[in-house]
DNA sequence: TGCCTACTGTGATTTACATCACCGAATCAA
DNA sequence: TTGATTCGGTGATGTAAATCACAGTAGGCA
């Protein structure tokens, strides 16, 4: 039942008027692993929640370049959704699925509505700002102040946890443009780390040591 | 009188019983130039609130490099602030009063109980949110899409609109300093930029000719 | 007046990363 | 099976920026 989905991705969200109305306003949809779910310039007309599953945000440059910025995972939504709707501004960012999600996507309106009628939901968009303003410095940090080694040792662990895997299928091509850099730099890097015996290369795929974090960060 | 800064300073916030409470349970306070009010690692207990001058927010890495993000000019509050009081959590930033400042600094818990109370002060909260959002995104694109040179000339455009002047009054030291880089490397590229013309170098002066800002554009 | 310090200019060298060029190996599709 | 495509490895070279080194100069102040 739908209601159970919500309850146990949002489990802050307790005020049964508040769930009857986001299953009654909102609109429950699914979607598959590599699915593009909004593209800069695209406009933004509703608010996704996410219920299970993962979500890829990525900022862009003019030039197409990408640049992973965060996951949202279930019980998140994206701050810059919120954003954008309010100002009726062009989406600025590239949203893929990254495991096949559950999404309730709640209409701009209502969630104005909600806003003003239930602290619960005030509470939960407010929350949402802190956490992705967090998340935002933080890849800002590693941009500004970090090296691509670091950074490729960061991503590797964020993949890990997020997917719950010592084993990432993924393309060198693939790890290079979210990190916004080169193909062959990611290769090369990667190499090194394979010869520390970090890690282990195969093709499609990069299988990593149990304690790779422990290694990382000492 | 007060009333009349605050107006002048906020003209979305109109309703009467909005500005007696924040007169009466907020803290008014000036600031000169240079003063540090906020260092990382502080605890922050109150929402600033800026009615006149303006604040130079930074980023700070371990080891003291820092990274400028955004002014906080009259009208405007820290979304940082925000999310760093709710959270209970360390400031992530550095601020510094870059023009005489006069700010309003609201107690945190104030601040909550408007946020249910007043939905002029909801929306106003709320749309800090989206333009500091705005704003960051702004730098993560520079950071990781431009070089140094745009990035500088849009430092001194941004710089020349805020301070509304066309000399600025600061040492090669300080621009490093704010975008992150070294001296050496702004002494050159303002360099060039004196040799296109575009600019003229003193001693802890930079002179830009009024039609800088087309000029880097074409 | 003269010294000291802060600020600026500039060469030389190093570093991280980007770009180019190309190869072989794995995999897919016809 | 074979030809094409995708993926990964790696050298060579280019480039923005960091770092080092040092010298000249303007101002502050003793």
């Amino acid at each position: 039942m739908t209601r159970d989905i919500l309850r146990q991705a949002l489990p802050n969200l307790t005020d049964p008027k508040l769930l009857d109305r986001l299953i009654e306003k909102g609109q429950f949809l699914t979607f598959e692993p590599g699915k593009t779910l909004m593209e800069p310039g695209q406009f933004v007309k509703a608010v996704p929640l996410v219920l299970e599953g993962s979500i890829k945000i990525m900022r862009m440059d003019e030039d197409g370049k990408e640049l992973f910025l965060y996951y949202l995972e279930a019980g998140e939504t994206c701050a810059l959704s919120l954003t954008c709707c309010s100002a009726a501004r062009p989406s600025e960012i590239k949203a893929v699925v990254e495991e096949k999600v559950t999404v309730l996507f709640v209409p701009i309106q209502v969630h104005e509505q909600l806003t003003d009628e239930f602290k619960q939901w005030k509470d939960f968009v407010s929350s949402t700002y802190q956490h992705r303003f967090q998340e935002l410095l933080t890849v800002l940090d590693a941009i500004a102040f970090k090296r691509m080694d670091e950074r490729l040792m960061n991503y590797i662990v964020t993949k890990m946890k997020q997917l719950k895997t010592n084993e990432l299928h993924t393309t060198h091509q693939e790890v290079a443009n979210e990190l916004g850099t080169a193909r062959e730099v990611i290769s090369r890097l990667l190499k090194q780390l394979e010869k520390k015996k970090w890690i282990e290369l195969g093709r499609n795929v990069i299988y990593i040591r149990d304690d790779f974090e422990e290694l990382i960060s000492k």
